[in-house]
DNA sequence: ATGAAAGCGCTAACAA
DNA sequence: TTGTTAGCGCTTTCAT
């Protein structure tokens, strides 16, 4: 009795040996590049997985050679701005060698939550896993991955024993601080985003700065990653005369106090001078452009895909990678003018 | 002799077995909950599996079980507002539902690119794919997903004979054109966003709108995917007296219009109203607040995930979910006023 | 250079 | 309810 007609499922590495009259390991040489095969056996083996429109199983292959070509971007948010950017950079990056890239979002810190958000994540075999450490679900993430999945974690400052690639927050901070300063302003205010940790880089380069030039320390305002919690910060700034300066963890951010600030009657710079963070796209066309400190996040994520590949490929290869943001001045910093008595 | 020390490897299920005193397949069962198991056995094996912290194989399981767990998601860009926003949808309600997500991105639409593009993950056992036909890469992504595997396409109008969540961008255009034109405008100027086909629905509802109204009918301007983009055709527009308003295809190209009606010297609503689309976060923060559409960008991609959920289960379900956006007014948009002649 | 045989970690079918 | 057996689609020995 013949063969029973093949239903249509996908064709497997099996229909292309016999289409192709070779063995199945032979198959596998030409699609792995592993072995030698004949050129006239690759021929054949290549005719037939054309004409089968065959591709192999990811699955039988992790399962069998335990190598994935899949990484896990793990972070606590996926479409602000900055996160957004950096994932695209990761992407692009990983597309370029291969590998496909699956997404993981952790919203909270809390333990059990964590689990149970990576848990069908890593079940999945991985070659690496890449984390955005930017906020306190990333820190809590970061902890839980197995110990023998190579990681680079992603953020804004340095942190021992651990691969990384990061963007150095502070430093920048600390420079467009100066820069106020250096307008004459006596001190500068600091709006905060929420930050991963105790501190983050932008508030100690901030404060730094200040240190540095003795001048007197604001408290700290924390706004959410809401641009419009910004809106009442920056009418309470308003009320403030010692605030003729005002630096904010990011461009929305900074956004919302600009509006809290107009909406209380003052002008920017010409009241008050405001710097943002990350050079949003939308930072150059505001009214008043806005000066910030600009934030290569793709390029973050590719480093530190690039960082991930070397753990995985074993080659010991560097363990950080920083790059400082570049300062960008525009129209929303200028010198202080005395402001009229209320 | 006794067997030899398990290196530290990932435990397997055979490891669990033996830990629990079972056979392999009971180990199975209380993981999958396919079949009863005795609350004695289920017990030792939950114990077993904690102690050795074990994590099943997904691709051991996917090749077995021929059903995944895992969805892909393509689309043209992951970074821009909408996109980001309708990705972070699916991912909520497919991680709800334990399912992982892919990301895939096709940058153009040029057939051996989409194929390079999606080749890796097509090697993936997926469970659905999810993909955003906003833009050419998008549609031509559509076309190359192989028949057997379930798809739901995300886009802003209907179209024919596929699984589809959609935002009726055309009725939203065309409620927005009619409420600048019953501010006593006589005809709207539309600025365009790269459209995913010949027309797209934004262009369309502003045009019927026109129609309707028998208005004059300008010619289209194209912007790109850039804010920036929308400067120089803001300066533009301010040169034509008959330009008093102005819809533009998202409010980030909207911010730029803006921004070169204010370089020419222009003010709004004052000289020209402005109405954008999408709602962006930052879009009642600008001066003056935008006018817009509010698209529920997440909702959509929660939306698309249940279908493909409905497609993947078999469940006959259905084919299509409509939402309409919501318009916001807001003070970018006012009765016109005889401007100035120059 | 090529093929035969083994087996990755799991679930499905079947028997008990 | 439980265990035994088979086998998913591949890559990896190991012969030849």
């Amino acid at each position: 009795m013949g063969r029973a007609i093949k239903n249509s499922k996908n064709p497997t590495i099996t229909d292309v040996a016999e289409r192709a009259g070779v063995s199945v390991p032979t198959v596998s040489r030409v699609l792995t590049g592993a072995a030698r095969v004949s050129p006239a056996k690759r021929k054949l083996v290549e005719a037939a997985i054309a004409e089968l429109r065959y591709r192999p199983s990811a699955a039988a292959r992790v399962l069998v050679s335990r190598r994935s070509q899949t990484i896990a971007v793990i972070a606590g948010n996926t479409s602000r701005y900055g996160y957004a950017e950096t994932i695209r950079g990761i992407e692009v990056a990983a597309r370029a060698e291969g590998y496909t890239v699956m997404i993981t979002v952790v919203e909270n810190a809390d333990e059990d939550e964590v689990d149970r958000a990576i848990a069908a994540t890593l079940t999945q075999t991985l070659a690496g896993v890449v984390v955005l450490k930017f906020d306190p679900p990333g820190v809590a993430a970061l902890r839980k991955i197995p110990a023998d999945l190579p990681v680079v974690a992603l953020s804004g400052a340095r942190e021992t024993g651990i691969r990384q690639a990061v963007l150095d927050e502070a430093r920048a901070a600390e420079e467009l601080t100066e820069h106020l300063l250096g307008l004459g302003h006596a001190t500068v205010h600091h709006v905060r985003v929420p930050p991963s940790r105790r501190v983050d880089g932008r508030t100690s380069g901030w404060r730094r700065a200040l240190i540095a030039a003795q001048a007197p320390i604001p408290p700290v305002r924390d706004a959410t990653w809401l641009p419009r919690s910004g809106v009442a910060i920056g009418r309470d700034l308003a009320a403030d005369p010692s605030a003729t300066a005002v630096f904010c963890g990011n461009d929305e951010i900074a956004m919302g106090v600009m509006r809290g600030l107009a909406e209380a009657g003052l002008r920017v710079p010409e009241d008050v001078s405001v710097a943002g963070f990350d050079d949003h796209p939308l930072a150059e066309l505001w009214s008043p452009p806005l000066t910030t400190a600009r934030q290569d996040f793709a390029g973050l994520g590719g480093r530190g895909f690039q960082l991930l590949l070397q753990a995985i490929d074993g080659t010991g290869g560097r363990l950080y990678s920083s790059e400082r943001p570049r300062l960008v001045f525009r129209e929303s910093t200028a010198a202080p003018r005395v402001r009229d008595p209320r």
